[in-house]
DNA sequence: ACGTTCTTCTAGACCGTTCTAGTCCGATAC
DNA sequence: GTATCGGACTAGAACGGTCTAGAAGAACGT
C-alpha cells in the first residue's frame, strides 16, 4: 500500500536500482523479464521490486514499449449479452499482466469512433471491438495500426481477427424448431441500420439463414422480415404492426432477446397471448429468459466462451501473429415454453 | 484519421507548434486552453491542430499534467443495475474533455484493489467506485491520492464523496405497502458478506429499515432475516429455505431484484405460487422486473440520475474541492403484481 | 530618458520508463 | 602475447507532453 519514497512521491524504477545497487537499464531488463541479465541481478532486483513494494507506471512504460492495457469497445452496456461476453474477456486476460478497460462507445459509428481514437491516444497495446457499427474500411485502417480482434461481425477481413456466433445456423435452429411444431407463417425482426447494410453483421446473416431454411420447407411465400430496431422499443413497435395486421404470423423470430421482451410486452398489450396466438423466439439466451415467468425460447450463442476465445486471439495477436483468424462459434437452441404449435 | 506524419510517425505538439510557427510551450499553452497567450497565437494553433488532424497523446500528457481519464470500477457487469448507473457517468462526462473507462474489480476486496492499483497505475485524473467490498481504511488512503466518489455506500467519509440511495426509506416503502396489503408475516433477505460487516453498506442499511419500519407497524415478533447472497443463486436458496418450514413467511423483501428473480424461479419449482403463496418485493427496478410476464414490485433508486450526480462531484473535485459531500437519493415504490394480500 | 510592470512568448528541464550503443571483462583462438 | 568474441552491465538519449524560469517587448509613470 505504500509505494512511497519518504518524501511521499512515488518509487520509481531508479529506486529500485539504487536499492538493488545496479543501474535502471538492469532493474527495467528485470522488469520486462528480459535475457541478458546474471541469476543474482536478477534477484536482487526483485528483492528491491518487493522491498519497496514497487509498481510500474503504466502510462510511463507506454511512452516507449508497452502499456499492458487492453481496450475493450462496447456499445450498449446494458445489453446483458456484452456481461458474459466481458466476463469471458476478463476470465482470459487474468494474471496476464495485462489489464481489461471497457469503453462505452455509445450507439452511433461516430461515438464509437471517438472511443476508439480515445483509446489509441491511450496506447493501449490491444483493442476488443463487440458488435462496432463502424464500416469496414475505418476498421481495416485502425487493425493496421494496433492488434484488434472484433466480435459480432464476420470475417474475413486484412488485418484483424473475427469471432461471432454461426448465425446463419442459429437462425435455421428457430425455424426448424418452430416447423417442427406446425408453424408456416414465420416471421423475422431484423436490426435496422441504414448506415451498415453490410453481410458481415449478424442481424443480416440470421436474415440469410431465416430465408434459407424458410425456402429448404418450402415456404419461400411466407418469407416476411420486418425492419425496426433490436431494442425494447423496437419490439413494442414491432408488436404493434403484427396487432395491426389482418393475416398475422402464427410465429415470430424476434432476432434478440431484448427485442423479444418488447414483442411479448406489446403482443401481451394488444391482447395477443404467448404462445398462444404467437410464438415468439428470442437470440442470445440472457439470464431473463430463462427465468419462469418469462420462459423465452432462445438460441444460445456462449457469449462467456466468445470472450474468452477473442481475448486469446488478441493476446496470440500482441505476440506478434499477423495472419488473420477468423473464428464461428456453434449455436444451439434452449427450448422454452414462449414457442408451442400454432392454435388452428 | 490521419494524424500522422509522412514517415508514418504520430503527429506531435512539435508537429502543431512548427507548423503554427511557435514554440511547443505556446502549441502547450493553447492546448491546455490557458491564460497568457494572444488571441491570434491561439488561432493560429488551432489551426495547426485541425490541419494537421492532431490527437494529443494522453499517456504522455499523463507524466507532467492529466490524463484526462477517469476510472470507473463495477463488481459485477452483469448486474443489470450498474448499466444504468454507467449510462448517468458517461452522459455526465460526454463533452467535457475526460474520457471513461470501466474496469471489472471482480467479487472480492483483494480483486477491487488490484483494479484499483491498476487504475492508479494508468495515472487516471479520478475514481468512481460503485458499490466496492474494499474496507474505509483503504478506501480513505486511496482516495488521500486521487480524486474519488464512492457509489452506493453511505458517508460520512473524510477524502471522498458518497452517492448513495435512501437505503432505510427504500426498504420502509416495502414494508409499508406490504403490511398495507395485510401482511404481517414479512422477511428480509439480505446479502451476507464476513468481510465487510460495516453499516455504511447497503444491505445492512435496508436491515435497519426494515427492522424499524415492522417495530413502526409493531410487529417485531415477526421480525425474520435470512442471510444470503444477492445473487440468482442466492435467491433460489432462500427460496428453498423457506420452502422447507413449517410456518413460512407470507411475504419476502428480496433485497436486490437478481436475489428476487432467483427467488421467484425457485418458489415457482417448490410448487409456491408468487403472490398467491408468497408475495415477493425486489430491489433496484431492473428493466427485467417491468417486463409483464415477471411483473416484480421493486424499490426504484433511479441509478441513472445517481450516476450522473456521481460524475458530477468527481468533476468539482477533480477542480480543487476537498471538502466531502454526501449525497441521498429518494427511493420511490414501483408495484406490480409480485406484490398482493395474503390468502390466508 | 529611465525604471517598473505587465503581457506574451520561449528554451530547456522534467516526468518514469525503454532502448540504443556502447564499455568492461574474462575466456578462447591463434 | 594479442586479437576476437560473447555475456553482463550501463550511460544517456528518446518518447510526447507539461511546467518553470526567464527573456523580449510594449505600455505607463515620473
Amino acid at each position: 500500500m505504500t509505494t512511497k519514497a519518504s518524501g511521499g512521491r512515488r518509487i520509481t524504477i531508479r529506486d529500485v536500482a539504487a536499492h538493488a545497487g545496479v543501474s535502471t537499464s538492469s532493474a527495467s531488463l528485470v522488469l520486462r523479464g528480459a535475457a541478458g541479465v546474471s541469476a543474482e541481478t536478477r534477484r536482487r532486483v526483485e528483492q528491491a521490486m518487493t522491498d519497496l513494494d514497487y509498481r510500474p507506471l503504466a502510462a510511463a512504460r507506454g511512452m516507449r514499449g508497452k502499456t499492458f492495457t487492453i481496450g475493450v469497445l462496447v456499445s450498449d452496456i446494458r445489453n446483458p449479452f456484452f456481461g458474459l461476453l466481458l466476463d469471458g474477456v476478463a476470465e482470459r486476460i487474468a494474471g496476464t499482466g495485462y489489464e481489461p478497460f471497457i469503453g462505452p462507445g455509445g450507439a452511433t459509428a461516430a461515438s464509437q469512433m471517438r472511443m476508439i481514437q480515445a483509446m489509441r491516444d491511450r496506447q493501449m497495446d490491444g483493442l476488443i471491438l463487440i458488435g462496432p457499427h463502424v464500416a469496414a474500411t475505418e476498421l481495416e485502417a485502425i487493425a493496421a495500426e494496433v492488434p484488434m480482434v472484433v466480435v459480432g461481425r464476420h470475417g474475413p477481413a486484412e488485418n484483424f481477427d473475427t469471432v461471432a456466433g454461426d448465425d446463419e445456423q442459429g437462425s435455421q435452429l428457430i425455424v426448424d424448431h418452430l416447423v417442427g411444431l406446425g408453424h408456416r407463417r414465420i416471421s423475422y425482426v431484423t436490426h435496422w441500420d441504414p448506415e451498415s447494410a453490410d453481410d458481415r453483421r449478424p442481424e443480416n446473416r440470421r436474415e440469410q439463414g431465416y430465408v434459407e431454411a424458410m425456402r429448404r420447407h418450402g415456404l419461400d411465400g411466407f418469407v416476411d422480415v420486418v425492419r425496426e430496431e433490436w431494442s425494447h422499443d423496437g419490439g413494442l413497435r414491432a408488436a404493434a404492426a403484427f396487432a395491426a395486421r389482418a393475416k398475422r404470423p402464427t410465429a415470430v423470430h424476434a432476432g434478440a432477446d431484448v427485442s423479444a421482451f418488447g414483442l411479448l410486452t406489446g403482443l401481451a398489450e394488444a391482447g395477443l397471448s404467448t404462445p398462444g396466438a404467437i410464438s415468439v423466439a428470442g437470440y442470445d439466451n440472457t439470464a431473463t429468459s430463462a427465468l419462469p415467468r418469462v420462459s423465452l425460447t432462445s438460441v444460445d450463442q456462449s457469449g462467456h466462451e466468445m470472450g474468452r476465445l477473442a481475448a486469446d486471439l488478441l493476446l496470440d495477436r500482441i505476440d506478434g501473429r499477423r495472419r488473420s483468424v477468423h473464428e464461428l462459434t456453434a449455436p444451439w437452441l434452449a427450448v422454452r415454453s414462449s414457442t408451442a404449435a400454432p392454435e388452428d
